[in-house]
DNA sequence: CATGAATGAGCTTTCATTCAT
DNA sequence: AATGAATGAAAGCTCATTCAT
């Protein structure tokens, strides 16, 4: 008995939390972060004023933690995906991480434009490099495994991926949300070739 | 005479107005624009606080004004030591531009500070954009003839430059403020090859 | 326990609600409504300036609220005095009724001198009518009854009405506050014989 | 030659001050007297800010100005037509001149929308009194002497003439303005009823 | 644990007025 | 006489944070 309630309270607690979080969520892909206020957060998340600061420190914070959550999110799902996938090619493995990224951001828009309303691409950035350094899934070892394997030298390895990253994050964002400078579909081909390009300087000639 | 009164208070005008612009400089290195009140600004210029009001709307056209001044110094700057130096070559032109920009971002990083502060790629980009096409020196263009002259050709070629743009801008950012994930002596040669990788995937083959 | 604890909060925002009204009907019969500050009020009301708006949305909400409370206790008491005495009479009825209603007036000119300070005719006028209307005791219906009761007979009644509490409005509130064109005592027989004059209009020949 | 320069220079002044007056006239017809600053009277008169304080001591005493010029046309005009036409009957000649000022203020509603604009009934009543008295029409003698004429006797002829006044300004101001309690053409008969009615009190029995 | 009333610092913005030119 | 740049006090209002209940 005596257990059951205190899980029902804890039960309770996450409850609380989680209203708060996607509450939060909800209100930062409408409205950028200075014009949401911790009031108008716990009207909508149905909780009193004085309970967001017993889970969180301030608005802020609470911006991290669903980033660092979302950006964990999209990498896991996009490594399931991999594996299921037997493709043993290396440069195809990368594109096609990618575009599992990219197909998740497609379909779910409001990530983006949290990141966007929030003009967090610099937080959200570092999430995901400690995403894509933490996740069970280490993607540089592997990178690296791949290249190899296929016949691939890199002097900076890590710096190619960061690069290529990056490249893609930068270009797609606006892609996405603004078709610019071309919709999604159409300028993919256009980075894939250039992905495979950057990729393309650490073949080995045989 | 009164030209000379006249002109006085029109001198005296653009002084307190570059001292408001050159405090909300210094004070958005420094903090984040949210952070900086106006009354921040006009303390720094030595001014009043209705002074403010009577050169500037808000604290957010002072921020885009000097985005913009800033941009368009940088790509004048750039632009005249390209044509100082006689570079025919299509890659190493479009090299040689990218690292001129670079290398005056490197002096002043405060430059890359202020647009970090106010996460506004976006907002530098645009105004890059104009720069770009307003100028005398027309880059999309210029681009477009030396490739063509050099025996390039692309499908889409505005977007393998804004490819290259966001790419640079994105990685050199880090690389130069934090020498993430190298310093920008030591990234420069990686970027400047996968840059000219995909500047390669125009070259017609004769 | 809870309750008590409850309605103690309720009853302690009851007396701030009621600070703020107090101090702001003091300040407004002083100094026109334009020269007061939410400052001064809550200043004079000994709460933070925030707390005021807790209550009110604006200081014109504020005084509109008052001036509606002023306007309905004041008919109310006029009201239950003509039903304590027994008249029967048309023109004695109507008589009564405005005098009741300057007799309260007399005795707290601050009422008038609000209104003037707020220049607020218009609202108040409007605020009275509502009064009239909705009260308990429909002042328009029981004139019309109590006129038919006594041979008395008007195309346009409301206007008549109307008429009547204009011009007993616009010239008493002169009179009592400046003596102007004569003090009350000596103004109200010329006025009475006035109403009584514009009331015999409707009176049928038998 | 010197003669003209100056009576140039005192025309130049009249000018300006005219279009001050005539720009803060408009601007107060469509806004409350609050919401119109200097800057805004000045910059539609055409005229530097400093040039106001030469003319005004500020806004308030260019609305009592205004105010004191407009109610003096108002019954010079009404009086003009009075000497015209030789109305003889005293009920008639009191219901003749009340009907050419409201004539007048039918015609030209922005007076009164001035009036109801700047809330100001009182300051517009004192300068109306003032305008009975100090006209060259002594509206008040000629209402003695008319009535005396004529067979009518008045205790107290001033004030039943203030209470004339009075009725007809604020039931009026509503009845063209917002054809409250009834359109201008429909009440003005139930209200000259009235007014005989009041008058008739003063007929003596021949 | 949860509440929400209360706080007051701090923000943006306006505007009457001055005064050197 | 006329100008208009400069002032800075003061307004309305918001909101993160606290704390008694």
């Amino acid at each position: 008995m005596v257990i059951s309630m205190k899980s029902k309270i804890i039960e309770n607690k996450k409850i609380k939390e989680n209203n708060l979080l996607q509450a939060a969520f909800n209100l930062f892909t409408k409205e950028d972060i200075t014009n949401v206020s911790v009031n108008d957060i716990v009207k909508s998340a149905g909780v009193a004023k004085g309970t967001f600061y017993l889970y969180f420190k301030d608005k802020y914070q609470i911006r991290d933690i669903l980033i660092q959550k979302e950006a964990h999110r999209l990498f896991e799902e996009a490594h399931k995906q991999l594996e299921k996938n037997d493709i043993r090619n290396f440069e195809d493995s990368v594109i096609f991480l990618i575009n599992q990224v990219l197909i998740r951001l497609e379909n779910n828009p409001l990530i983006l434009k949290f990141v966007e309303r929030n003009l967090s691409w610099g937080v959200f950035h570092a999430q995901l490099n400690t995403a894509i350094d933490n996740d069970s899934f280490n993607l540089i070892k592997e990178f690296n495994e791949i290249a190899t394997a296929n016949g691939y030298e890199f002097e900076n390895s890590e710096v190619i991926l960061y690069l290529i990253v990056e490249l893609t994050g930068s270009t797609c964002y606006n892609s996405i949300l603004h078709s610019q400078p071309l919709p999604i579909e159409e300028y993919k081909p256009i980075l894939f070739d250039s992905i495979r390009a950057i990729l393309s300087q650490g073949k080995k000639k045989s």
